[in-house]
DNA sequence: TCTCAAAGTTAGATAACCCTAACAAAGGGA
DNA sequence: TCCCTTTGTTAGGGTTATCTAACTTTGAGA
């Protein structure tokens, strides 16, 4: 199993390709907030894997598998990400802490939030109940409490 | 700022706690599942920091410093089961993975999370809407979408 | 009270990641 | 073409958390 780093850089590098088409080590350095010798050496590693093409001194891709996983990530980043802002998480926390969110959740953890994400956003006009949800953030009482629903 | 790997470690010594009032070496190494020795270190480090009681051979306890923390973070991980299972996780996926969340998100992620628990645990009767996203897993369907509300 | 199994500790390694400092390659512009 | 800046790599360390093997302490029961 992938560690949450490797996912991080995976997730990292296949941002920096779909910007400009390949990732050079620097791009992933600054992506990270790390230094480029720590990168150097887990693009070692990630290419003994066959996760991504490196070769010393040119710019990095990822394999297919690589895209894969990396994949992955992104669209349980962005799962999360959306989650977030239902429930009323700022935008840039909500940002942030689905990086925290995208890895090593069982899969049926993963697929709720999903399906929940689904239901939210399949719903034909903005869910009642969240409206309801706002209200009990921003005043702390249940509205259906007095509502006699 | 406290390591996951040192707060699992708080967590598990209150657990252990309070089912029999102090923690032994190995009832936190089995807790945790990983060897005597290591458990030993981790308490030189938290007893350092001042978060439990660690003399060598005997009981370990949590100071009123290291309870805190401890209850902070299982009071974390029930919000997160709770909220996992209202989204339909099921409950032994749930407590597993509310070991993951209890760590390192933002503390207003972490209340918008527990406002929603509360809210769905406040409302007068079952909410409508989890009846339907109940349906909406099971079917894939949205129910509003053909109900015309 | 003495022994010995259970519990705990120490020593020494390993793995993952990260860093700084020093060196090496690449490649654009004079 | 060749210099020099930018980029990348290597070498050498540090931290955190884990392990196994070997040793020590504790304490319950004969």
């Amino acid at each position: 199993m992938l560690s949450r780093k490797s996912e991080d850089y995976l997730e990292a590098i296949y941002n920096i390709e779909k910007r400009k088409g390949y990732a050079r080590i620097k791009d992933i350095a600054s992506q990270l907030q790390i230094t480029p010798p720590s990168v150097t050496e887990m693009m070692g590693k990630l290419a003994k894997k066959g996760l991504v093409h490196y070769e010393k001194y040119s710019a990095v891709k990822l394999t297919e598998k690589g895209r894969e996983i990396a994949r992955t990530i992104k669209s349980r980043h962005d799962t999360f990400t959306t989650f977030l802002e239902i429930i009323l998480v700022p935008i840039e926390i909500a940002e942030a802490d689905a990086c925290e969110l995208e890895h090593h959740l069982n899969p049926k953890t993963i697929e709720q939030f999903s399906k929940f994400v689904e239901f939210v956003k399949n719903a034909p006009l903005y869910p009642r109940w969240l409206n309801h949800f706002r209200e009990f953030c921003e005043t702390g009482i249940h509205p259906q409490r007095s509502e006699k629903e």
